[in-house]
DNA sequence: CTGAAAGCGCTTACAG
DNA sequence: CTGAAAGCGCTTACAG
């Protein structure tokens, strides 16, 4: 920038001005041109980290993800909703830093990257219910925005609407008939994601005047396998159901293979709504009914309200709630009886 | 820090010598326990930045990645390599920043991060093999790791032993007594993961005196669709294989669908080979025999050869070829005939 | 309209 | 053994 500044004989502060454009500050056309041609001219490229120095921003955002590759995994939902991220905040000449949490760390390490200057903003991905350290660094004025649940407090965060979600796939199990619906979830009803799905699934029982039964839920954990024995229970009972909402597209896999291990057919015997659409549901046999995801949006109103934050923009305790869509495919059919 | 030196009561200076622990410096261990305890007291956090600023370092390491969700997508690739990165460089202390490429910028994008010190070094995901910017930040001594294919030049690479992959899925294919052998390939021949996945699979025939026969080797393109035509054009052949080693997983998909579709069974009709062990694979019907990429430790020796490279430890030239493990499932059958 | 100067928070020869 | 001082490359009141 010195250079800049000597071969256009002005100071440094009048090639800063020009540069970044400050408003309110009357520099003759000539001027400006003539620095600007020469900043080309020497490819002048500014010391980002000596401008944040001087700013105090660091540009930089980060995305704290648990470690295990248990949740990252079967979907490209990371993926997906990375590039939103990313597309929405390098718009801004924001950059995301990928930080990942050691699941069992006895001190959360990611307060360390605000704290040091690393980056501006945290992005965390599905934070522990309970965890001080993200009250602590959002009392602190942290720009903070949770992907997933959050208990009470109001701590910026977006979701995708589980309920609604789980609310259409059995509304529309019941639209064809079906009254005895099985439900297995995506993970321990601990998880908000779990107990919002069964409420969803609840609701749509009760508008359709279908009387729980808690015999027919059962928790899956993720993983494919954690939907065998679950199925395998359901299909035992002495009134099985017609179909089963699986609260995963992964457990639901393994909800499958249970059915196929007991000689069952699907729909004709059983039919099954999924949730996720991970990339896979499209070439199960037969290709699954399921609920969609939109992780590349969930990733934009995240990076999105970041922004916002960052700007001053937002207001406190904004939560947003993204809707889901059903993906209406094989494994679903009218209920025979 | 000007607070700790101040109520220690000695220079800004010695407390960086003690908080940085330079050597050569033979600070009093009193002096030094005492800065370190306020330090501690105050919660000292160091600004990075100004750190950077001063010593001319980011500590932070950019991951170029294609634009296309194409690539991104199917397996846990992307996540995988990327825990295996962060593995690595976090433990140093460096940060990986995600940059999305735009795949159609006229004008590479990434170079602008390195020249303008945002980052330390550059990782590039799937370079495209004319690249202009990469050979030109080469030449400027910009730390570069590619991941994938390069040509001629000596750019440091990782990647994953293709030939060799294939080598040993058609060199078992063999050894199960299959004698002719189809091939649909995992993208278009023009791309180096393709044309090294076609020689391992020559090879394997060569060994074996099998003379290649073109009519059997047709080119997919990524996507599970992609599969199904190819597929259907070997099973019309006159004298079609008993077995197909195809370079992805996801274009398996969609062969298996084509075999499906003209009611041939896997494996007792058609033995199948895939490429890359992408999560599904253990879920098709039946189960699909693969060849598995070692995402995570990709993503580490990426991380690792980076590291070299920035502490100048590294040869120019490096290339790092990972081997793949051949995953025996239900989708492959000694050759009936 | 434009420049001199202080400041951002650190490191590191250099001198004593 | 330890400190004063210059420097990293920018921004931004402030003054003229």
């Amino acid at each position: 920038m010195a250079d800049v500044a000597k071969l256009a004989g002005v100071s440094r502060t009048t090639v800063s001005f020009i540069l970044n454009n400050v408003p309110d500050t009357n520099i003759p056309d000539a001027t400006r041109q003539r620095v600007l041609q020469i900043a080309r001219e020497l490819n002048y490229m500014p010391n980002v980290q000596a401008l944040n120095l001087a700013t105090g921003k660091t540009m930089m955002i980060a995305l704290v993800v648990r470690q295990t590759s248990e949740q990252m995994s079967g979907d490209a939902f990371a993926g997906e909703f990375i590039r939103g991220v990313t597309g929405v905040i390098e718009a801004e000449n924001y950059h995301l830093v990928i930080h990942a949490a050691e699941p069992d760390a006895r001190e959360s390490t990611y307060g360390k990257l605000v704290r040091t200057h690393k980056v501006d903003g945290l992005l965390i991905s599905s934070p522990l219910v309970n965890d001080q350290e993200v009250r602590l660094l959002y009392r602190e004025e942290t720009p903070i925005v949770l992907h997933g649940a959050t208990d009470t407090q109001d701590i910026p965060s977006v979701d995708v609407d589980n309920r609604q979600g789980a609310y259409m796939a059995v509304r529309y199990l019941i639209d064809l008939g079906h009254r005895r619906i099985g439900h297995i979830s995506n993970a321990p009803f601990s998880y908000a994601s779990s107990s919002d799905r069964l409420d969803g699934y609840c609701q749509a029982l009760a508008e359709a005047g279908i009387p729980y039964d808690e015999s027919l839920v059962l928790a899956g954990e993720f993983t494919a396998s954690s939907g065998y024995e679950p199925m395998r229970a359901l299909l035992d009972l002495p009134n099985p159901p017609t179909a089963v909402f699986v609260g995963s597209d992964m457990v639901a896999l393994g909800a499958m293979e249970a059915i196929r291990s007991r000689g069952a057919r699907i729909p004709e015997d059983i039919s099954l709504v999924g949730f996720d659409d991970i990339l896979y549901a499209r070439y199960t046999m037969p290709p699954l009914t399921t609920v969609r995801i939109p992780a590349y949006e969930l990733g934009r109103s995240a990076g999105d309200l970041m922004l916002k934050i960052i700007r001053g923009e937002s207001l406190p305790g904004t939560r947003i709630l993204l809707p889901t869509e059903l993906v209406v495919r094989r494994s679903t059919i009218k209920c025979p009886a």
